[in-house]
DNA sequence: CCGACACTTCAGCGATCGCTTAAGTATCTG
DNA sequence: CAGATACTTAAGCGATCGCTGAAGTGTCGG
């Protein structure tokens, strides 16, 4: 099983190229076979086999084979995961922000 | 001038390892220096500055050194790109979403 | 001035990444 | 059945990653 931190380790990582980036953004738009979204991408059709592995294994892409045509398409869960993470944390400073213009020339103690 | 698809890649990056982001979560209660940002990560001091490189490059910390000590802060607008690109694509999937599941075992066709 | 402290810099190392080419394996089409 | 189509699998390669240890540099405290 795998733990939240893998989650995010996995799905941050398949975001973090602009080839499978474009490739979920085109999943958005509702889903396609492995060599439709081969097409705008200058890659060999292994090469983008490969960054769909790589979304597959975040969960982001679900897949399934009819006949010879594997057609992809998005699961919300491993973005929203993550939007929450970042959403969680921005709270917290967000909360901070308004002093540290001040703090920072000042001293740093934690107030714990 | 870096485009806004390297400011993805480089955040996304900088997220997909658990080391920092729990750097990220303890900036986010506050600014800390490079050491007490090291003593919870079970890893040498160089590991964990480069570890704050990778989240400088990204723009997500800022830092500042004065005397010995270097202290770290974070900056929100990177992880808020984030955020907004992921709440973008989204939108645009939740609108589809209640369709899919019956889509999945009939045909996948485009309606552009 | 001398040692402790807080980094800083750098070489190196095994692992993973992103990509290619080449050679498969099914599946459809005529 | 013979192609063409749509992947699939595997080897390989240069680059980057995450980390270490060792040797710095600059600052502070006595």
């Amino acid at each position: 099983m795998p733990t939240q931190d893998d989650v995010l380790d996995r799905t941050f990582h398949a975001l973090a190229d602009s080839s499978r980036r474009s490739i979920v953004v085109r999943l958005s738009e509702g889903p396609a076979s492995v060599s439709e979204l081969a097409e705008p991408l200058e890659m060999s059709l292994s090469g983008v086999v490969q960054h769909i592995e790589v979304l597959q294994k975040s969960g982001i892409v679900r897949s399934e084979k009819v006949g010879r045509v594997r057609t992809c398409q998005l699961e919300p869960a491993p973005m929203r995961a993550v939007e929450q993470w970042i959403a969680q944390h921005r709270r917290v400073w967000e909360g901070r922000l308004d002093r540290l213009g001040d703090v920072l020339n000042t001293t740093y103690g934690r107030n714990t």
